[in-house]
DNA sequence: ATGATATGTTGTGCGCAACAACAAATTTGC
DNA sequence: GCAAATTTGTTGTTGCGCACAACATATCAT
């Protein structure tokens, strides 16, 4: 359906301009009015207006001005505030992660709660509210809380909040983010965590600040993902934009991909238990004969759907995590040679590949970033 | 590469409004000032100026009221100009089409120039130019001309204005945008040709105002299609997106859909000369048991290629144009099943499937479209 | 004909960025 | 060391564009 047209008045200028301007600091990191106002374009004054704004409202700190050796008068560094946290939260199988990620981008808490079997929403609820309140007690007394983000391994309508699907977790159709937002009182943001996966990685990862990124990432439960084109990220009609692992390769009667690229595949063939991501690189660079043909299969069949992304949206930069990272890696140039000639030359030639750059924190910083997202986009709003 | 960030200005919403009412009234058709008004959201006073502004540079023109047995004053018509017009190309093997299409959205003229062979670019600039001459001193003598666009059969770079591939003419690596734009002397606007055809059915056809479509074209030549998400028209980094034609399926070592999935195949088992879709619809209507089977296999390969687009994309609409469409239409309502099928639950249940609803125009008025969309971003520039 | 309703028109006010002039802080040149 | 040059922050003014209110105009209902 068709959006009503918006069409744009004076007074929500400023809104954007604060929001360009807040945006700008938390995404590329402290930096000087002087630099703000070449970035931005807007004149000296208007900066500093802005910049008075988003201090009074402790959106951003200035800081002394650092030494530049350089003519004239120096200029402050205004930084995002460090006291202003999001809680990003991550419920799995075996346990639930609790973070707290300041507006300047730090990971001051972290927590994970052990979980005998798979959460409830309830017990999400239950364990986000009681560390919260043990944190509010201790080191984040003076901090404020802007909102929730929460990355969800399964099928999420961002829109209204609800987990269409999540089979690992057992959760069908539930609203998560209205009983979370009554219990904590703040906004409640919910994606799913491949998803917020993409944004971290485009923020502060693999593909800083390109424009159009295609991110399949690898884990125990299969691949999901995230797209993001001309800057934007994609979540389709619904949000369920990025399931890459229920592509079919195979014509009519075979599997998906994450079917076949798989990395229960690949534990089973290298006789492992339940290994992170750590051991099973250990395993890929000394393998079996066995084990290296399956490498070459689940990589080729890999290649294929990169190159059919490439052709369909023509990327800039295709992100691989988890462990189809680990599968490039097995030969980084032979892979990227192979992605390439499954696609047409024009984008093939300007596509770039890699592997993801950010470590477990990504999914954290993911849900931060979707939680901070409604400040970003209105500043006066907090 | 991630561009600056844009700082609005307080000149810019200026700008940005007209953009927005002329938009509207170009998109949707004529309608009442009143009705702007409620649509925009914009005060009256507000939309008098704007359409003073845009009628004044004659992008509009005022019509008497039409009764609305209302009460109340009746508000003018405004409609977009019939004498503001476009001149949209198509190239092919054997012709360059030539029309001139108003920004109301009319087709004024058209012309179809037969050519011997696979025209050159220095030929379709000579044609073009020639057209454009006679209409000119004729039926277009009181028009003016804002732009021109160009359907291109091929890969277009869309940003430089150059044809990267374009197999059936022959073309590689030409510079399209540049002669033409000297030789007549307005901006010229090129793109692939679905890539157009999208356009055109997102703004009056079976897609009218979805904002996530995705879009497959069946012609002789191959399939080729394009993408509008969030709305936005998606080009990919280079422009190159949208060659659905160019995924593959049968795993590592078979072909791409268009193999697969061809119109040449259908005509070959029918024992069909080069027929147009018409003729074509005819003999699948009364198959042979063989030309049925081979419907059928083509019917289903494309549902996986669809259901792995509904997955990853996750739009509110399909469209088929050409014989794609034909195919989906043996058994519509089997087939869009069939792509459900092959898609996740959560995104199929939304999806909905449709045939091109608009016939030969659909890429003159695409192409006039892309020439019009500069004066349509930014009203004032004309 | 008269009142009710809806819309166009005109003049005023307000918000916000641009601009200009001045003040402040640092480096460079002598 | 001190002055000039350079860069930036600060302050007050200007101009632009939309909102709003008051009034004028055109149709319908009774």
């Amino acid at each position: 359906m068709s959006r009503p047209t918006p069409a744009p008045r004076s007074d929500g200028i400023r809104r954007a301009n604060l929001s360009v301007v807040l945006r700008l600091i938390h995404e590329r990191g402290p930096r000087s009015r002087a630099e703000l106002t070449r970035e931005t374009g807007l004149n000296r004054s208007t900066v500093a207006h802005l910049i008075a704004a988003l201090s009074a409202r402790g959106l951003v700190a200035e800081r002394d001005p650092t030494p530049q050796r350089r003519v004239g008068r120096p200029s402050p560094v205004v930084a995002a505030s460090d006291d202003l946290v999001a809680l990003a939260v991550n419920p799995e199988v075996d346990a639930i992660e609790v973070a707290a990620v300041s507006l300047a981008g730090r990971v001051r808490e972290r927590s994970r709660v052990l979980c005998p079997e798979a959460p409830t929403v309830a017990e999400v609820v239950r364990v986000v509210d009681s560390v919260l309140r043990e944190w509010r007690s201790g080191p984040l007394r003076a901090a404020r809380l802007a909102a929730v983000g929460v990355a969800v391994p399964g099928l999420v309508q961002a829109r209204t909040g609800t987990v269409r699907l999540a089979p690992h977790l057992g959760w069908h159709d539930a609203d998560l983010a209205s009983p979370l937002a009554a219990a904590i009182g703040v906004p409640v943001a919910v994606d799913n965590d491949a998803t917020l996966g993409v944004l971290a990685e485009r923020l502060f990862g693999a593909a800083a600040h390109d424009d159009d990124v295609i991110y399949l990432n690898g884990g125990a439960s299969g691949i999901g993902g995230g797209i993001v084109l001309r800057g934007i990220h994609i979540r389709g009609a619904d949000g369920y934009a990025g399931e890459w692992g229920q592509v079919s390769l195979g014509g009519p009667d075979s599997g998906v991909l994450e079917d076949e690229v798989s990395r229960a595949r690949l534990l089973r063939i290298a006789r492992l238990g339940p290994v992170d991501d750590h051991a099973l690189a250990a395993a890929l660079a000394d393998a079996s004969p066995a084990l290296r043909a399956e490498v070459d299969r689940q990589r080729s069949l890999l290649a294929v759907a990169l190159g059919n992304a490439v052709n369909v949206l023509n990327p800039s930069k295709v992100v691989l995590g988890g462990f189809l990272a680990l599968l490039r890696e097995r030969g980084a140039d032979e892979f990227d040679a192979l992605v390439r000639r499954r696609a047409m030359p024009a984008p093939a030639e300007r596509v770039t590949l890699t592997s993801a750059a950010l470590g477990a924190d990504r999914l954290l910083i993911g849900a931060a970033e979707a939680a901070f997202a409604e400040l970003l986009d209105d500043p006066l709003a907090m």
